[in-house]
DNA sequence: AGCACGCCGACT
DNA sequence: GTCGGCGTGCTC
């Protein structure tokens, strides 16, 4: 060793230079700023290069964010850049769509970083394996074994040198002798292969007349350029996939290193969807989800940021990817909630997509058979271009949908469906055809009470009612997961076989439907039956080949499956959606049902949809039957105007939690306030919030609206920071809050 | 987010 | 007397 014990200032430190630069970094933590570090001479750090530098006692991988000269009179003594990843740098547009994210969500800049970096191994090359490939080269030393060998490497393919040797049975002393003889050559090669090329960028076959025309619209917007905003708008099966494929194609012919974006809600993401892209394309597009592999992620990333992705599809954290070369953005089902990010940064994927494509001024389709609210209203203010599909190719049509007074038409005590419903189901099973049930309730009973002291089996963390779940004998809270065995006894007053399911859920239908129709093959499709891909695939493929008579299902069946043979869908309480005093409780309902009612008479068979409500004159109810959707959006939108509620007025939620109920009593009191004064805003609270207990914390929770012209977040921001807190609190701000309940 | 510093309880 | 619990504060 050979130590230098008096040289105390560490050698890492660049000595200032006259014309030294100096490099802003952003990095993935919740920092208030970029930080600067010295570039040292030589080194190639511009604004997007990805880079290490010591942060602290570590090394940290930020970004540049920006490249200044170092000012005369700067006399600190900063820390050098370490080294500059060998990934395109980060473009202007993307940083500055990281920098509005964090500006409009009320994020730390850094925090919205965060979500970028999400790929370990994305910045570095592809690792890579040894493979070996026969040379044709044989000696006269051939043993079996060493044959056994040869063959497995022409059969099997390229392979590691233990492959090969497994496949053979023989060691793999084998392999390598017959390297040492020059039969094998060993070849390094990527593990993360790119991905294929698209290559038919033609018109699609079999458009119809409105299609082609939306398709035509769609392909001369990409053609010139620039940030255009389209909402198709297009009835379930009207096509609006192969309309958008139009768009998608154009833009990869325009261009060889375009790169376009599909977001999709995460339960859409299936093998058939990728499946049809690549039927359409040629190529298989890079996914982006939840469920990928380390190695998936960082390859999709790594392709997607060198710019060799050129469809990406994926889920809502999918536009967080940083695309080379965006020209296009297609975000389908935009109306779907999934698409609103609740936790950690809150953000609107379909909101924040627009602003993505307005910053790479690219083109972007939101997609969907029923628009958002907001969406729509931005379509009539001529904001975004509103693109029409309206007839249903082939013979299926739209089912009739009859809404059924439960007032007047109630169900025997006990059960839950109608005789109306009953008789329905009765004669489709006669007809040899199938029925879809949907009721938005797992389980069996919503909830759970002693018939002897009234109590009402609460889960012990979210103060939420337990579910009783008959298939597993269990109480349930769908909040948490959290589960008990039924007791067969009353926690509270000690009663015997007192407890009591309340209300239905599909379990209790299921039985239902078993007393009604003996002889039918009946299912549950909901999460608790359908908890892997593989589970899911079984139930649809057992439906459309048409071995289920009735399926029963939650919410997971409104989403895009073809069933031919299903021709009655009885939506079992319309009700349930509408309560609880969410703004888009109305909204939701009408979507969610048109979606489940869409289910039926898809193929040759016409199809009927039956709504069980006790509110057949609720606007939603009659919209819903008259197929009036534009009629419903509009009293909605009215309604919305009135209040001057969202899309007419902004409203954000101020979220704190923290261990002890007194706690956030005081944090409340506090942050009351720190509230700033605001022209024309409003806050209201606090309140608990929609889940008052979560993780063992304490959550309250201020609304907050104002007009459209004032700036909410720079006032949640402002208000953030006027707040002085225990340490144990915390806070965040919800720009559009979703959930209300 | 890490990581260190710092100030109070159960152990060789 | 120390080892270590996690509250608080800093990182260019």
């Amino acid at each position: 060793m050979n130590a230098t014990p008096y040289v105390t200032e560490s050698p890492t430190h660049t000595k200032p230079s006259p014309d030294m630069k100096l490099a802003r970094i952003l990095f993935p933590l919740p920092l208030p700023e970029p930080f600067d570090y010295a570039i040292p001479d030589g080194m190639d750090a511009r604004p997007g290069s990805y880079v290490r530098a010591p942060l602290g006692k570590i090394e940290r991988t930020g970004v540049v964010w920006e490249v200044v000269e170092k000012k005369p009179d700067d006399e600190r003594d900063l820390k050098p850049v370490l080294d500059v990843f060998p990934t395109p740098p980060m473009p202007e547009a993307m940083r500055k769509f990281v920098s509005f994210a964090a500006r409009y969500n009320v994020a730390h800049p850094g925090h919205v970083l965060a979500m970028v970096l999400r790929a370990r191994g994305g910045l570095r090359p592809s690792p890579t394996s040894t493979i070996y490939v026969p040379t044709g080269h044989r000696s006269n030393r051939m043993t079996d074994a060493r044959i056994k060998v040869l063959d497995a490497a022409r059969d099997a393919g390229p392979t590691s040198a233990a492959e090969l040797a497994r496949q053979a049975g023989v060691s793999p002393g084998v392999v390598k002798g017959l390297v040492d003889i020059g039969a094998l050559e060993a070849r390094e090669v990527d593990t993360d292969l790119p991905y294929p090329q698209p290559t038919n960028f033609g018109v699609g076959d079999h458009l119809t007349g409105e299609q082609a025309e939306a398709g035509k619209a769609l392909r001369a917007a990409v053609a010139k350029g620039g940030f255009q905003p389209f909402l198709l708008d297009g009835i379930t099966g009207s096509g609006k996939t192969e309309v958008y494929f139009e768009a998608i194609a154009e833009a990869l012919s325009k261009a060889d290193d375009a790169q376009i974006l599909v977001l999709l809600p995460e339960i859409a993401l299936t093998q058939a969807v990728l499946s049809r892209f690549e039927a359409r394309f040629g190529a298989p597009p890079a996914p982006w989800h939840s469920g990928l592999s380390d190695a998936e992620r960082r390859r999709t990333w790594r392709e997607t940021a060198h710019g060799r992705a050129r469809i990406v599809i994926g889920a809502r954290s999918a536009l967080f990817l940083p695309f080379r070369n965006l020209k296009l953005i297609i975000i389908d089902e935009e109306h779907d909630t999934s698409f609103k990010q609740e936790d950690g940064v809150t953000y609107h994927a379909r909101d924040m997509g627009v602003m993505r494509a307005k910053l790479e001024d690219a083109a972007i389709i939101l997609a969907s058979a029923t628009p958002a609210l907001e969406t729509m209203v931005n379509a009539e203010q001529g904001r975004y271009q509103r693109l029409k599909l309206s007839a249903r190719p082939g013979a299926a049509k739209l089912p009739d949908v009859e809404l059924v007074d439960l007032r007047t038409n109630p169900p025997e005590k006990g059960n839950w469906l109608s005789p109306l419903l009953s008789r329905a189901l009765v004669e489709t099973l006669e007809a040899g055809e199938q029925s879809l049930l949907f009721l938005n309730r797992r389980g069996y009973a919503p909830l759970v009470i002693c018939k002897a002291c009234g109590e009402r089996l609460k889960s012990p963390a979210t103060e939420s009612w337990l579910t009783e779940h008959r298939y597993t004998n269990r109480l349930v809270c769908h909040l948490t997961g959290w589960s008990i065995p039924k007791p067969e006894k009353c926690p509270m007053c000690g009663a015997k076989d007192s407890l009591m399911g309340v209300g239905p859920g599909v379990e209790r239908v299921a039985e239902e439907v078993r007393t009604l129709l003996p002889q039918a093959r009946i299912e549950i499709f909901s999460s608790d039956t359908a908890r892997s891909g593989e589970e899911t695939r079984g139930i649809v493929d057992r439906m459309a080949a048409g071995e289920i008579d009735v399926l029963i299902g939650t919410q997971i069946v409104a989403k895009g499956h073809n069933f031919p043979k299903l021709t009655l869908v009885g939506v079992v309480d319309a009700d349930s959606g509408m309560k609880g005093g969410d703004l888009r409780a109305g909204e939701r309902t009408y979507q969610l049902l048109s979606q489940v009612a869409g289910r039926a008479g898809r193929a040759e068979h016409p199809g009927r949809a039956l709504i069980q409500t006790y509110g057949p004159e609720n606007p939603a109810m009659i919209a819903l039957a008259a197929g009036d959707r534009d009629g419903f959006l509009q009293i909605e939108r009215d309604v919305r105007a009135e209040l001057m509620l969202p899309p007419f007025g902004r409203m954000a939620a101020l979220i704190m939690s923290a261990p002890s109920p007194e706690l956030i009593q005081e944090a409340g009191k506090i942050a009351g306030q720190a509230a700033p004064n605001g022209e024309g805003v409003t806050v209201y609270g606090p309140a608990p919030a929609p889940i008052s207990i979560l993780r063992g914390r304490h959550r309250i929770r201020f609304l907050i609206t104002s007009p459209r012209d004032v700036d909410l977040s720079a006032y949640m921001s402002a208000w953030l920071s006027a707040m002085k807190l225990p340490s144990q609190v915390r806070v965040s701000a919800d720009i559009d809050p979703y959930s209300f309940l």
